[in-house]
DNA sequence: TCGATATATTCCATTTTAGGCATATTCCCA
DNA sequence: TGGGAATATGCCTAAAATGGAATATATCGA
């Protein structure tokens, strides 16, 4: 019954807000940490816990770690990000997020800074 | 952001296997009592639960109280109704709960006892 | 090697959750 | 009206989850 772990990831606001952000790509601690204007030690919690259930990977870059979705995902995990991606539409605070996002993702384009390149190659920037 | 609710539902191993037992149909608390092999308090509790959160429906008849799924459900629960449904058949957990209840529902068509008529008529029995 | 930045972890207090057990409530029927 | 069956609730304890604050760790660059 390892679904049960998956709805443990699903049912904490910040972990789900996370999950909603990285459906549109991944990002690093700090973006997170700025869009979700959560205390940087909850979001590294909440990460380290999707990251141990699985739900997300993590790479490390230079100083930055970047959290991704995995490529392969449990099948439950894959349609409930999809039920997230329509929930998103009418929900103001994932809506919100993803504003939050777009404007970060801008922001560094414009200012090359923040990101290191690989970073940036990777569609954190 | 009230689907956290729904996922906290789901989150728990007794409330998951009352939810894929009530896919198949209404059951009343002494046959998921008997089903589940679990205290009948906590069957109460997690049946209380689930309903304040309007994941399932109850009706008293007589001295029987038939707890079923909504008609009307919110599409996230749905959707998660359906992947249990897929998970179900490879579950071994899942897959008893549902013979047993297939069973539990073959003794009670055969002796006609446990179930008064309105309960019968309504599939739960 | 030192300082700065990004991230993780520890410690601690609070809250929430789950389950056992006893008991209350509701309803039916004799 | 009292007893029995079905269900719900209260009380208690243990475990788990949450979050704040401080601190540790890792990496880079000067």
């Amino acid at each position: 019954m390892e679904y049960i772990e998956i709805y443990k990831c699903l049912c904490e606001r910040t972990r789900l807000r996370i999950l909603n952000l990285l459906r549109e790509g991944p990002l690093c601690v700090c973006h997170l940490h700025e869009i979700l204007g959560e205390a940087q030690p909850n979001v590294s919690r909440q990460l380290g816990y999707l990251r141990a259930h699985g739900a997300v990977e993590s790479q490390r870059h230079n100083n930055w770690i970047m959290y991704r979705l995995p490529d392969r995902r449990h099948p439950i995990l894959e349609e409930n990000l999809k039920c997230l991606q329509d929930v998103a539409r009418e929900d103001g605070v994932f809506r919100r997020d993803l504003e939050r996002r777009a404007s970060v993702v801008r922001r560094i384009a414009r200012t090359r800074e923040g990101c290191p390149d690989a970073v940036r190659v990777r569609g954190c920037c």
